[in-house]
RNA sequence: GGCGCGGUAGCCAAGUGGUAAGGCAGAGGUCUGCAAAACCUUUAUUCGUGAGUUCGAUUCUCACCCGCGCCUCCA
């Protein structure tokens, strides 16, 4: 296959990613601030990392991935005040809150799960580096980078410095910089705010200087991949370059992976509009985290993703289409005569080609989806037609289960991470317990009716049963399947 | 104003210089005791608008309209 495309901010054009070898790609990614719990703005830039994760896993790549969470800044001593928490407490909180959302979504174990605050020292040395080559300096306590010193500044974003300058003005002067265009990357000390030591006097660091330092700590001076939400390329990315490439010389990042923002029914999410939904609003109102994983990566990174409840329906009934077809192969794939076996397997073969295809041309999820269910039309007609090779439902099968590990939403382990995160979070959740000797006993006498032919009482029971919650189908052989009714 | 992304059927959405994938929803049919599921047929003579290039454009160029994002700490 060819190389892997992925869209790279820097150059604004598609460019090969290195291909897989020994050495692991170095993946950096944006997390979340922790002051509050993660929106599905967030969830829908760390699902399409996830599968982009994933993908280059089945690819062969062997993936280095970091992601780091700001355990502090300015907003979270805000809302750590207002809360009445301590501010590291008010954090560990948060924090916690998200990797309780990323098992329940799925989301994948990075190889370092880090945190600005455990990395404070790096920070201040990076500083300190900063200073000695020039690029910074100290005023009243704060340590400032000096935009001028890097000639490179606006590459990323695409701006140039006079445009920064008519922005910046717009902002209060009240900050002892140099130049409006620096930023801070260590703030002095303020009464009632965490502090650590430095050179300088206690403070705290800047938001942009821990991402390139803990990039730099796990991954080295230059690596293949950063990726974060499109909102970030100004002024973090174009900062965190800065301050790295500044003291290095060398390029701190090959290849920039951003992913476009998340409306909700066509407006920007925000809580003034109502529209504003973390993942427990969801899951508390009964949404599905497949169906909310498929949605979110449904639309490839580069394109903007509206949200809408209509959305979420249409995802939970494709996932649906998805899983009742691989019920279908486990329960007939068996049984089938092999006759004419290879002319099934062929469009398997063809799937999984168009979807590796899809996936490594940007991360086209969309295409890709679009190539399993192709297969999906194919198998199932196959099916009808009495033509289903065991050999042939194997490949099927096999190949779901390859398109699943990539993108995590046929539901396998819904049940249980709901479970859990019911346990972990205490949220209630409004689906019912399904109450299975009700649901056992009448499935039993309706079998019983069936087999004497009375359809009355059979209709009647199959009415209870959906009262019960499930629906129940009658497969050929006088077999009853049932399902939960959505 | 600057930079960037996008406007394709009721909804979501792929895509190509040669005549529109896929999913959801709808309609008809097959199957079924009835259903459900599945399958088949059907639902955009047309891809924001106008002009241009071309034998031919949704796909290229220009202009315009609309939506969205960023422009100093928002994923």
């Amino acid at each position: 296959m060819a190389a892997i495309q992925l869209y790279n901010t820097l150059s604004r054009q598609l460019e090969a990613l290195r291909p897989p070898t020994g050495e692991p790609l170095g993946m950096y990614t944006c997390g979340l601030t922790v002051y509050d719990y993660g929106h599905i703005g967030n969830f829908r830039t760390f699902i399409a990392v996830d599968v982009l994760q994933r993908f280059l896993l089945s690819e062969g790549y062997q993936l280095n991935a970091v992601l780091n969470l700001t355990d502090i800044d300015d907003k979270i001593i805000e809302r750590a005040r207002t809360a009445g928490h301590g501010v590291g407490e008010h954090a560990a909180i948060y924090a916690r809150a998200f990797e309780q959302d990323m098992e329940l979504l799925g989301l994948r174990q990075p190889e370092h799960l880090v945190r600005a605050t455990a990395h404070i020292e790096a920070m201040v040395a990076w500083c300190d580096r900063l200073i000695a080559t020039g690029h910074a300096y100290i005023s009243q306590g704060s340590v400032y980078f000096r935009v001028a010193s890097f000639p490179a500044y606006g590459a990323l974003s695409g701006k140039d410095a006079e445009s920064l300058l008519v922005g910046a003005r717009v902002e209060s002067g009240l900050e002892q910089k140099e130049d409006a265009r620096d930023f801070v990357l260590w703030k002095a000390h303020k009464p009632g705010e965490p502090s650590w030591p430095s050179p300088w006097g206690p403070g705290r660091p800047g938001w942009h200087i821990e991402c390139s330092v803990m990039a730099m700590h796990y991954l080295g001076a230059s690596f293949d991949l950063h990726a974060g939400g499109a909102d970030l390329v100004f002024p973090h990315h174009e900062n965190e370059i800065a301050q790295a490439e500044a003291v290095t010389g060398e390029r701190f990042v090959r290849h920039w992976f951003h992913v476009e923002f998340l409306l909700v029914e066509s407006e920007k999410m925000s809580k003034s509009l109502g529209n504003y939904y973390t993942v427990r609003d969801l899951i508390a109102r009964g949404v599905k985290p497949s169906a909310l994983r498929y949605l979110l990566a449904s639309v490839p990174p580069r394109r903007s993703l509206n949200f809408t409840h209509e959305g979420l329906e249409q995802s939970a009934a494709a996932v649906e289409r998805l899983t009742g077809f691989r019920d279908r192969l486990r329960r007939n794939g068996e049984n089938q005569p092999p006759a004419g076996a290879d002319r099934a397997v062929e469009w398997v073969r063809t799937a999984r080609e168009n979807f590796r295809a899809a996936l490594a041309d940007n991360l086209n999820t969309a295409a890709a989806l679009g190539a399993v269910f192709e297969m999906v039309r194919a198998g199932n007609a196959a099916l009808d037609a009495g033509e289903m090779t065991a050999q042939a439902a194997r490949a099927a099968l096999d190949f779901l289960a390859y398109f699943d590990g990539i993108f995590g939403v046929l539901g396998d382990e819904d049940e249980a991470r709901l479970a859990a995160y019911a346990l972990g979070t205490g949220l209630e959740l409004s689906a019912p317990a399904l109450d299975m000797a009700a649901i056992e006993a009448r499935l039993a006498e309706r079998a019983a009716a069936r087999a004497r032919r009375d359809y009355s009482r059979s209709d009647e029971l199959r009415r209870e049963l959906e009262q019960l919650g499930v629906v129940v189908e009658d497969v050929k052989g006088g077999e009853q399947k049932w399902r939960v009714k959505k």
